[in-house]
DNA sequence: AATATTTTTGTTATATTATAACATTAATGT
DNA sequence: ACATTAATGTTATAATATAACAAAAATATT
């Protein structure tokens, strides 16, 4: 299971994170040979330095302010867009809002243990989860193609008030 | 597994079904002791007529037509909301649209499988999927509380001009 | 049955999320 | 340098959802 779950749901370097996820995403969009254009950086770091995602009205205030000049909306959701295509930050659809992908060059199954509390989210990337759901949709002829998977609750930094570890 | 997979990709007696879900909805209510008013019935019916999920806006048009007189939006709102809390519907996030339950009084999972030519949804209730998201949750310490499963693909009958079956 | 209380619905207005359409600018290829 | 493609800016508006308060209906209480 590969998961940034202990990262997100502890304090740690944020920073450090952050500076890692851009370089990842400037290598693999260079790779592929598309353009992380600077609004599309921009995108891509608020959301990283954000720990609970963020909605596309947030995303325009925050770019409004760091660039002076008022952002329209069109330009927020063409770079999510982007984004999401790269597989670079995923949408939550329950919050109607986004978050950058911990792990954007592994396949995975968009699980998300979201806290109600704190509203942080962590991400989960499981064979086993992946392969019941593939089994299950199998078995009723059913061509999986794409999965969102939301787990609402809490998250142990919030659960410590009441339990010991 | 409990699923309404084989109904609903399948053609089936639909008005069946509804006579049955009302009844059931009736049943459940009266036993809960809530109101399920004229507007709450006609949501339920018309989700239930309907095979995919419907927005709420198309539900407040089709309310409209079968009233004869203009249906607000939080009239419709708030019927969603009623059925959504005695677990006689379900939101699907991905779509920002509603379904009925098929199985209202046993608990389960939250799992749809959305065709994505005809727009049919069918529901799973499977306990191994609860069991294995539970554990990687309690792995991490995560207190699960609810959950959305969302599955998107092609169903068997879409599918039917490839296979042969 | 009449009144008080609670629940539900009606109504108006508005917030929030997302996209269409077209003009402009920037980047890339030739 | 020019043509072509890709990305952004701009304006307007569509689609989804809720707040706030008034009216009506149902239920409980006397």
């Amino acid at each position: 299971m590969l998961t940034n779950a202990r990262l997100v749901f502890q304090s740690h370097d944020h920073d450090r994170s952050l500076v890692a996820a851009l370089e990842q995403a400037v290598a693999l969009c260079a790779e592929r040979g598309v353009r992380l254009t600077s609004a599309r950086k921009t995108v891509l770091k608020l959301l990283w330095q954000s720990r609970s995602p963020l909605g596309a009205y947030q995303l325009q205030d925050q770019m409004s302010k760091l660039s002076g000049k008022s952002i329209a909306p069109p330009t927020v959701y063409r770079a999510i867009e982007f984004l999401l295509e790269q597989g670079l930050a995923h949408r939550i659809h329950a919050l109607n809002a986004f978050i950058g992908c911990p792990f954007p060059n592994s396949p995975h199954s968009n699980v998300f243990m979201i806290c109600e509390q704190c509203n942080n989210v962590a991400e989960i990337a499981d064979t086993k989860i992946n392969q019941l759901l593939k089994d299950r949709s199998d078995k009723l002829n059913f061509t999986l193609r794409s999965q969102s998977i939301e787990l609402f609750g809490i998250c142990p930094k919030c659960c410590n008030g009441d339990k010991h570890e």
